[in-house]
Parts: structure tokens; sequence; C-alpha cells
DNA sequence: AATAAAGAGTACTAAAATAGTACTATTTAT
DNA sequence: ATAAATAGTACTATTTTAGTACTCTTTATT
């Protein structure tokens, strides 16, 4: 339904698994990459992004690595979310195709891009790492079936 | 942030020019192209999406068109979006590569998945169609700069 | 009954974004 | 001094998306 892109994906896994760990710890991208059975290139292209970003921090050379720049709780899906899949990219209506927009005053485009955006984010800033890991940890629930599955109630819970 | 793709974009627009008009008004796909400003064959396309998830009813032949199959007030906005992404695209990961998954009992990428997919959910479920068009009808307010700015507020306060 | 206007359905093509890879430079603990 | 790590850049292939064309079926009007 909406679409987050692998590398997204991949990202949130990473974070995880970093703040799966004892806050003191460093990861390195080789470390990670293992652990996430995910290609190195990969996971260094997108620790690098959210390096950038402002939600990790790193030390170089040997014993160096990634962490956490603040805690999990305090760390939003919105945060994570916006840093891998870059700014809300405007479509092109928001530039020089002036000419067509005559009937409406108001490019109806635009308007709902910005409505739902703003909805989207208002969810996802609501849930934080720390949400996304708990309920893997301690709220695993079996269904009919008896497959595990994570009760979404801490996260929906949070919601409303 | 969020990619809804200009194919759902426009159907929102198309849903939102529908909704705009008369109740009892039908639409061709002609005079929804024209006054949206957006191809035939795409808008045709489209609106047979629409119709298949049920948020339209049609009548063919001459006269013919369409129209929403509910009041705007009862189409919720991830009603609109599932019809035109598609169903939830699952990640690969949920299918036969059983054999990388060995350090995890769960999959984090699906868990990922569906929380946050969840959330989102949750979100634009409570947002309709009719909210969509009001701030633009009525409560579009300037900003510092001048701009016209539709007020999201009939949209976020409903949301928490 | 004929016709024209509308939707219904299918298949194909082109373009753009994504994902993935490779390579080089720089930093730093041992 | 060296080895292990991050930092940065550029390139390529694949996949997805967007767009188009064509044919069939239905139906109000004349």
């Amino acid at each position: 339904m909406i679409r987050l892109g692998k590398l997204t994906d991949y990202g949130l896994v990473l974070m995880s698994q970093i703040a799966r760990c004892a806050p003191a710890e460093v990861h390195t991208a080789r470390d990670l990459a293992a652990q996430c059975h995910l290609p190195l290139p990969t996971v260094s292209k997108l620790l690098k992004k959210l390096l950038h970003s402002g939600l990790l921090t790193s030390h170089r050379g040997i014993k160096g690595g990634y962490n956490l720049a603040r805690e999990s709780q305090l760390i939003s899906l919105a945060e994570i979310i916006a840093a891998l899949e870059g700014p809300l990219a405007l479509t092109e209506c928001s530039m020089e195709i002036t000419g067509l927009c005559d009937l409406e005053s108001l490019c109806p485009i635009k308007d709902n891009q910005r409505i739902i955006s703003q909805v989207i984010r208002g969810a996802l800033e609501k849930v934080t790492l720390s949400d996304l890991i708990r309920p893997m940890r301690l709220t695993a629930i079996r269904d009919q079936k008896g497959n595990l599955v994570p009760t979404v109630s801490v996260a929906s819970g949070r919601m409303q």
C-alpha cells in the first residue's frame, strides 16, 4: 500500500539491530552486514546516510564503528524514513507548468500531497525505534496457525 | 518521504473532482480528463481501478459515466490509496528464502513492514475524501509569505 | 433498427527511479 | 608502520512505473 523501498527497509533493520544491543557498544558495517544478512556495500551506504542525518555517530580507524546518536526512545520512525527516502519529493507540478492550472486557483495535487504527507508523518512521529523492537522481544504472540506474530499494540496504542 | 506514485496522486485528484460536484451528477472520463488536465487513457485506467475496488459506480453507453459509490464522508484515503497502489507488496523475504534467517527466529523486515503499514493505514483510515476537499474550499489560509495554504486542521484534528 | 458515445478489457513500449557494485581516499589504534 | 575501519564518488543493470494503442461491449437517441 505504501512503498518504502528495500533500502529503507534495510535501514530500519540496521537501526533495530543497533538498538537491540548495549548502548555503549559500537558496530562495524561488516558486523551489521553479517548479522542482518545484507551485502556490505549496501550496509555501508545506508549507515553513511543515517550518519549524515544525525541519527548515528561514527568513529573512524581501527576499533571504529557506528552507534546511535540518541537513545532509541528518542528516535522516531519518521526521522529514519525521512533520512533514507530523502526529503519528500515534490511532484513536478510545483514548478514552472503554471499555464495548466487555469481552472483551479489552487493546484489540487500539491494540496493532496501536503495533507497526506502531514498525516503520515504525524503518525510515524509517534512511533519510536524502541517501539519497533519492543514487540519483537517482549510481546510476540502466536496466532491461530501457531506463527509468531509481534503484537502491534504498543505502536498502535500510542497512535490514538 | 513516502512515495505515492503519480498515478495514485492523479486518482486522488479525480476522486476529489467528482466529490466536489453534485452527488447525482455523472462524470465521463473525457470530462474528468479535461477538468483535471490529465491524459484521457490514464484517466480511464484509473477510473476502472477505482470502479473495481468498489469506490465508484459506472453506467455504460451514451449518457454514461462514473460516480461515487458512497458519500465522500464514507470514503477514506486508505481505501483510495489501497485501490490504486495495489495490495501491500510483500517483500521477497516472506517466501522461500528461509535459509538466510537462521540467527533470528523472526524476520525483522517482515515485522517492520507490518508495523509501519498498520500505523500508516490507521492514520489514513481516519481521513476521508470529504476531509480532503474541505480545506481547499473552506479553510484555506495564508501563511507568512502570503501563499494560500490549506489548513490540515480538519484532517490532523481527527487523528488524535 | 442504426448510430454514436460511452465504458471494459488487454497488450505493448518507453522512460525513470532503484538497487547494487566497485574503487579510492582518509583516519586511527596497535 | 600497518591494518582495519569509515568517507566519498562514480558507474551499471535491473526493475518498476508511466503512458499509449487498440478492440470489444453496452446503451440512449434518432
